[in-house]
DNA sequence: TACCCATTCTTGAAAGTTAAACTATGTGAG
DNA sequence: CTCACATAGTTTAACTTTCAAGAATGGGTA
């Protein structure tokens, strides 16, 4: 079915209101990008670095984090993933000696993530290559007002996305 | 490493261009936004439709496609996947009666893939839904304006990232 | 024809992801 | 205190993706 069409019937809800010529467009344009740009960063980050792009986004985090370590549900949080992918992550990290793991003083049922400095090194010596990779294809390209208007738009995006509320987190909403 | 920072040496080639605050800011929002939707439109394919979002995308271009049908490097090409990860899924899809598979008269070495009238069907019970997951989380956030900007963005973003030259196949660049 | 190399598509194994079930600890009400 | 329920994190199995290798056909050149 076309994400289009002057298509007539009630899906779920009402009407569906199929996209127009321009939606359309947008959308496929929209998928292609960043389909393109996750498959390129994660080849770019496993040829030079050694793991996917979501696992050295992991490292990142950590790496600026008070003490280089996280609490693993905070982890997930802010890497937008799940704690079952993110308990994975972790256990492969950890095998490779970048990562490892800790319990938490005040809650006996958390683990701390904490960047090694073996780990560290990794992300030393690949960022220049990431940010390169990043830079190439999004900030290279993009006019300075692009850029702006990209950082508003996923802004709102990720808003209309998160979990419940803009706390994302907070048991407000409802 | 952080992506930005005030940093000094090289990566592999020069001196590594680092991210600004505001350019920081502008990824992070990027990946999560783009992680967020990806995942959103996940579940909700599979719970709606039985399948993860970019085999869905898959029998939305073969129903658009002259005779619902089309080579597997084409399909690939036009989905922005690897040949390898089209055999699969198209390996799956067929378990599932969705899309099957028939010789090319014109070159032995080809395959078709065709979507069959079961495949359409799942298509159309499932179109309403997506379309309006995805108005949802972006044609209805965004302002028109917006919408225009994100297109032409992702637009180039995508043309930088093809394989090689615009032409995205032709044996010219180099 | 014989040969070489490109192209098409598939395959198998390893790595990564998901959903659901499960263990263990925290927390509040009664 | 005790029960019920929420949270933190892990684990299992099924599924998906990737990479490298492989089988078969096409095409060009000597």
């Amino acid at each position: 079915m076309n994400t289009a069409s002057t298509g007539s019937d009630a899906g779920t809800g009402g009407e569906p209101r199929w996209l127009g010529d321009e939606e359309q467009c947008v959308w496929r344009s929209y998928l292609h990008a960043t389909r393109l740009l996750e498959d390129h960063l994660d080849r770019q980050l496993q040829r030079d670095a050694g793991m996917p792009h979501i696992y050295y986004g992991l490292l990142v985090l950590l790496s600026q984090a008070p003490r280089r370590r996280m609490r693993m549900t905070q982890l997930a949080k802010d890497a937008k993933i799940t704690r079952s992918r993110l308990s994975h992550a972790i256990a492969r990290l950890e095998q490779h000696g970048w990562v490892r793991r800790e319990e938490c003083d005040s809650d006996k049922r958390g683990q701390n993530a904490f960047l090694t400095d073996l780990g560290y090194e990794v992300l030393e010596r690949s960022a220049p290559g990431h940010v390169a990779a990043v830079r190439q294809a999004i900030f290279d390209r993009l006019t300075p007002d692009q850029v702006k208007q990209l950082g508003e738009i996923t802004r709102v995006m990720a808003e209309g996305l998160q979990p419940e509320g803009t706390g994302a987190d907070l048991p407000w909403r409802r």
